[in-house]
DNA sequence: TAAAGTCTAGCACTTAGTGCCATAGATTAC
DNA sequence: GTAATCTATGGCACTAAGTGCTAGACTTTA
């Protein structure tokens, strides 16, 4: 159930071809729809793939929260399944899963 | 007001001299709570900031909520005060702030 | 003139996230 | 051997962040 504003960003992208000709005489000030396109899909995050995320960065779950910037026991919360991460923690975790911890350093 | 929580990462160094002249022992499976004294502190994020830092990066709200996975109406309601960023949003808006719009794409 | 993008605004609502504390199993120090 | 520290779980009460929806006004594009 991909939720409404998912794809708000995608209805911004109901220009067919024929803006896309016009990307190329567009200055960098107004391609932002454009880039919108090549956002990195967001998939959901299981308790497994959270753990597994967090072992494979070799951290605690502290020092994980601690990257994150939030708390120790919502990391524990995740990967127990207790809460979901949605939104910015789901972006941030979504990051961290395909660039490393480093890139939220 | 500095919740407790983020003083846990700083609770996490309550090492010395004693444990940093140990660092060059440690392997990289181990240094984390070393690393948690890297990440970049959090500041407050207002209103007039974030709007500063949407119009720079040349994003409207809509397309700057999809890049964070948020709503267009909660990036309204940030930059008008509504509603305060704080934990994972807070993170990625700094992450915006010092890394730019590319590095959350 | 219409269509679409942009932002504000309000309202009802859910639940993510916090804070605190108590427990227990590992490690490490002394 | 035992005290400290790190680790993670778990519960409970609570706040407010965030969602969803909708309508309005303004501006830009066609």
């Amino acid at each position: 159930m991909p939720s409404k504003h998912r794809s708000d960003a995608l209805a911004a992208i109901h220009e067919t071809a024929a803006d896309l000709h016009r990307v190329g005489g567009m200055d960098q000030k107004t391609m932002r729809k454009f880039d919108a396109l090549c956002l990195t899909p967001i998939q959901e995050m299981t308790p497994k793939k959270i753990r597994a995320l967090r072992t494979r960065e070799k951290a605690s779950q502290t020092v994980f929260a601690a990257y994150l910037n939030v708390t120790p026991g919502l990391v524990s919360k995740w990967e127990r399944g207790e809460k979901h991460p949605q939104g910015a923690s789901l972006k941030l975790l979504s990051l961290v899963d395909k660039k490393g911890l480093e890139v939220v350093a």
